[in-house]
DNA sequence: TAAAACTAAACAAACGTTTAATTAATTTAT
DNA sequence: ATAAATTAATTAAACGTTTGTTTAGTTTTA
């Protein structure tokens, strides 16, 4: 009676994917769905199992835990999370302006194509335990947060940008106006008399409305008029 | 062999606040604590029986079910939390700018002040269900809403104010920025180098920093430069 | 034929809720 | 005013489910 258990570590630098086989990605996708509808604690792990199509008991036999269940969605879905700054950083061909422009589109991508994931980094972020997850979360925010600090000091460097900016303050808006969307789509939704669109479109719809927005306010808060 | 059992309603219209006995406070207080910290599912009755220092049995003994008690929460936390606008619409003697920097010091004073309980609305709106709570939410945002509309008309009559705002794009925004930074306030904490300040001191500054930061924003958002 | 994948059943612990009994407070009757 | 009667408040224990996890056995794959 043995079992065979795959292991896998939270390591950030350099994360290699893992191999999951079809059963472990159903498995994974369950969890990131339900987890994001219920939270952690709302959604069984039975629940997932009739979601995924498969026996409880695969559960703990290929992930551990619950808990475990839980990183491994998080170490799933952060592997390209980053945002593609390294490259654009590099670009001389075109102005700070237009690369920080490129970002919030790029973040405004990942966030809506990747809602279920980012409502449960949501919820784990207001827990605000000392979890694996919490760390890795911490470690992602903290990575964005110096990439882009050197953006805008490049900006800085040229003249085309403000002396003082509150980075910390103008990533809070725009993480949060994001999130509060997503969360707050539905009501958004009504509010506008848009029920009759389809998914797709109305997602459309809202990534273009946060693109502008976003770019309208940075602009504000970063150049000198 | 009875039992008294206290019944409410959610009534929205002019409800009145239901007189509870310090037992009964102290289940609130624990539950919204225990609610904000761990979710509803995360939070078990006999966690929030201790926390208020009280029989487990007590809880549905005074509000039926966690369910009900969820939405005694909810009834006690919202009797007051409607924003101030309508004394703030008929004064002549400020101007419509003012009125909005008013309104939106009076939005952050409300959250700094009951953190705890708009964590729990955050979670709240995630779960996206059709509860008692999540019905009281929508009506609480769709009257905020309506005053704003009102205040920013007002404005525009004036022509004080830009012809096209999207208003829910604008509440997006600060209802965002604002529970970003709750979510966050941990990481905002450490990453500018105030661990060594008190929480009073700490909860000071990001009112401060959100005031300043929203009314820039809105300042730009609303008015024709 | 040995290892891996998979299953139904069982496990103990925790869950929200109810019960049955007791104590405390309030009302009624004298 | 006091005793009796009634209602409310409070408790420990038990209730039946559901929880995450493990076991022991079976089927599949290599």
């Amino acid at each position: 009676m043995f079992s065979f258990k795959r292991l896998f570590s939270f390591v950030s630098e350099m994360r290699t994917p893992i191999e999951y086989s079809e059963k472990q990605i159903a498995i994974i996708n369950a969890a990131e769905k339900l987890f994001a509808e219920k939270g952690f604690d709302g959604a069984s792990v039975r629940d997932i199992a009739q979601e995924a199509d498969v026996n409880v008991a695969m559960i703990s036999y290929y992930f551990g835990s619950k808990e475990k269940l839980m990183e491994a969605v998080f170490e799933e879905r952060t592997v390209n999370i980053k945002l593609k700054v390294e490259n654009l950083l590099q670009d001389k061909s075109i102005t700070p302006i237009q690369k920080v422009n490129i970002l919030i589109d790029d973040y405004v991508d990942k966030f809506i194509h990747q809602q279920q994931f980012h409502k449960i980094m949501m919820r784990e972020q207001m827990i605000n335990k000392h979890t694996p997850v919490a760390a890795l979360i911490h470690e992602l925010k903290k990575k964005n947060l110096e990439s882009i600090r050197t953006l805008i000091q490049e900006g800085q460097k040229t003249g085309a940008f403000k002396k003082n900016i509150d980075i910390v303050l103008m990533m809070t808006t725009m993480v949060g106006t994001v999130s509060q969307m997503l969360t707050s789509q539905h009501f958004y939704r009504t509010l506008n008399n848009m029920e009759h669109m389809d998914d797709m479109e109305f997602q459309r719809h809202i990534r273009k409305k946060l693109s502008t927005h976003l770019k309208n306010l940075f602009k504000q808060m970063i150049t000198n008029e």
